[in-house]
DNA sequence: TCGAAAAATGACCGTCGGTCACAAAAATAT
DNA sequence: ATATTTTTGTGACCGACGGTCATTTTTCGA
């Protein structure tokens, strides 16, 4: 049974991570400070990191969530398809959840290029994007693609493309719209299976 | 005729440009501070800002600098385009030369998506942008592409799924080679002409 | 040679991510 | 009920950040 501390300290942790969700789509990743976060929550600087260790910790537990949630959402769709065209519609409609709102795209953006930097948080950073490409992508989609024929590779093409289109968004050029892009992508994934298998 | 003075302060700005840019592919442009950027080229941190105004014009000053060699190299061989297919692999040998050096690639991603939260800045990036999708695209591919059929949407396009690349590329992912990605980009293209022409 | 203009300096400002000795509060032992 | 331990919360402090500016040093034209 959850003893008062631990239930303190759970609301406390999601308070802090409802404050920092706020602020890194109000100002950004960079530009929301651990001092932001917790005064926006009414806390001190020290409480941030007695649940977590860095800002990046923070942040990483944050994808996680999202990430849950979307796959859950998607999860409810997808035994409906019976085609790679359908599947693929389906897998685009998630990611599409992802980039409705501009600003957690951005903010998946800005972390993912800063994490580059580090090797050991783009490790963690890029064990998220396989499980993305992997669960997303490769695990729905090889039923429908014949064998000798990579699913992980279109995947990582989709993925390509859709992390294009984000940087397209986020600099708010307005040339291309997200259906463009998931037609280009459907094309693109039905091409590779008629021309390597 | 240039003065002493002027050759000074033209050599003063070489070599803070230098030394930034060796700066920004070995931290990231985040973590070159402009303490770093003077010490290294023996200066002291006020005479950057006799230079730049801050950080971000001195990175656009960069930018331009380095279009510009990328332009001058690319124009020389254009000439020799007569397909939409050869041109459109002119423009990609054209992106590989910016891609090649990862680390700049890296430093154009940092700075494009920090770009992304300044409205002013976001502008300028996106004039840039554009003129990149405009000018190495639109006015490259107008010849070979019919009437009523958006040159510009091709070349979005084309930016976006090399953008795409760069992300997968700065994560080290792996899976995706740029020759892949260059095919695929060229086969939607062709795509995008015979479709919609 | 000398005053004006340009170039270079570095102390200073508020803020950043992160640390840590300490205080308050809750859980547990007696 | 009281004392002790463990958990939760605090905020001054650290070095470093981007950026400012009064000051000094160098170069200029006359």
């Amino acid at each position: 049974m959850a003893t008062k501390q631990q239930i303190k300290s759970q609301q406390t942790m999601d308070e802090l991570m409802a404050s920092a969700l706020e602020l890194f789509e109000a100002k950004g990743y960079q530009d929301a400070s651990v001092a932001d976060i917790t005064r926006k929550a009414g806390y001190a600087k020290g409480s941030f990191y007695r649940c977590w260790s860095s800002k990046d910790e923070l942040f990483l537990q944050i994808l996680e969530k999202k990430l849950g949630q979307y796959r859950q959402a998607r999860d409810e769709r997808i035994k409906s398809a019976d085609s790679l065209e359908q599947a693929l519609r389906i897998i685009w409609d998630f990611l599409e959840s992802m980039v409705v709102d501009r600003n957690w795209a951005k903010i998946f953006l800005e972390f993912t290029v800063h994490a580059a930097r580090d090797k050991n948080l783009r490790g963690q950073l890029a064990k998220s994007q396989h499980r993305l490409s992997e669960d997303v992508f490769a695990r729905l989609l090889a039923p429908f693609v014949p064998e000798g024929c990579s699913a992980e590779r279109i995947g990582a093409l989709n993925t390509a493309l859709f992390e294009g289109f984000m940087v397209h968004n986020a600099l708010e050029i307005g040339v291309l719209r997200l259906e463009d892009v998931r037609e280009a992508a459907v094309a693109l994934a039905l091409r590779q299976v008629r021309e390597t298998c």
